[in-house]
DNA sequence: TTGGTTTCTGACCATTCGGTCAGAATGTGT
DNA sequence: ACACATTCTGACCGAATGGTCAGAAACCAA
């Protein structure tokens, strides 16, 4: 189409097609070092210079895959929002409230945990002003987030939970659970850990999911009735 | 003693000491627009050109009261620091922790609300690795959140609230209150608004309560005693 | 080997970066 | 009026920025 910035499309003949080997695995590695350098320094703050070198190629080469600093910033961001979307399953007011919370905090946290720099780089999108994401906010997710919170208010009128604001408790549950990946330095540095085990993002994910859940008044189907 | 490096510390005889008012404007002026660019770029991406800019005054005028870029900026987040250090008041046993974890829920509320730059620039550096602030989350920071760790695990032993891990509950309420600082534009982008109120944050900081408390299965006094 | 395509990169460009400095401008006390 | 200290700023510096481009290097079918 009216392309024809990056060399790399005009030779692969559509983009997604698979050619070379090296290309893939080239393209994979300054991907996955911009996320880092992305998600470290903010978008100004990145340098191509330091892409390449944790990618292991010249700077020449990076501008040849990839076309443009900002080409590549925002390629990383539409890949963190594919996760994302990946997640966002559709529920009915038939589901289980507990079921569907445990679920949404632990695919969250997985999230988080299984992408670190992805969910750095998106923190740092949203906190220079989401000047990329805008549009995805006030159209895709916030349209996500109501639909949700529809069903949240249906449960509440049905007795399955108190009648709490349910976007306020979307956004408890996005913090809670995002702060193990923004703030991780934090979190390592206070609990005087090297890094967070396995162990530990399930003991976290088992401590959101009681807290919350129980906040909110909903009773897990197998647990005990009543305090 | 061995400073040398702002002309402008030489001139005021000691640090601190007010001389001109045009000075203290000035200074005041460059602090508010260095946190501003420093919150929404970061360290790496803020440019002290941007600064003057939105300042008002020449680049050279804000070396000149300032020393240097990393001067400024160690600057900002030491009084950071202190706003935050001014809310972490000491607790004891007999408190009622009730009382104690709406008002830890409420002052944070405020801080991230009346000072959201400043906020956004403390988690800017986070989420960078804290290269300046490692040694403050590792000293002062870490004593203090164990000590009121082991105040939470008394309560719980009192049977005052249920045995949550004490770590984990103060970082939910950290996370989940800098969010509305640090997430402001997703906030802002999903709910529709053009800022949030004070109404807005009232409400916020009610559900945050009530949730958070009931979560961890404390009674508020003057409440109903059971649901 | 040949010829053509794709992949790669060193050299280079204009611009911006943080920082220096000489000296102009502005007090300020006598 | 004078002398002196302080405050301010335009001009400038070397280094780093994102990006361009000619051409080398590698690959591949004939």
């Amino acid at each position: 189409m009216t392309e024809g910035s990056a060399p790399a499309e005009r030779g692969a003949r559509e983009q997604g097609e698979a050619n070379g080997v090296t290309r893939q695995r080239n393209e994979r590695e300054i991907l996955a070092a911009a996320e880092r350098v992305f998600a470290r320094h903010g978008y100004r703050g990145a340098s191509l210079q330091a892409i390449a070198e944790q990618a292991g190629l010249p700077k020449s080469n990076v501008l040849y895959y990839m076309g443009s600093k900002r080409g590549l910033y925002v390629r990383l961001l539409e890949r963190m929002m594919e996760r994302w979307n990946a997640l966002l399953d559709d529920i009915s007011v038939e589901d289980d409230p507990a079921e569907v919370l445990e679920a949404f905090i632990r695919s969250k946290m997985q999230l988080s945990r299984r992408h670190p720099e992805g969910s750095r780089l998106f923190a740092a999108e949203i906190l220079g002003g989401a000047p990329f994401l805008q549009e995805y906010l006030r159209g895709e997710l916030r349209d996500w987030v109501q639909a949700r919170a529809r069903i949240f208010e249906q449960w509440a009128e049905r007795g399955l939970m108190d009648p709490v604001d349910p976007v306020w408790l979307i956004f408890l549950i996005w913090s809670a659970t995002q702060h193990y990946a923004d703030f991780e330095a934090q979190v390592l540095g206070i609990t005087g850990r090297d890094a967070l085990s396995d162990a530990d993002v399930e003991e976290i994910t088992t401590f959101l999911t009681r807290v919350i859940l129980k906040g909110c008044g909903i009773r897990s189907r197998d647990a005990e009735p009543a305090a």
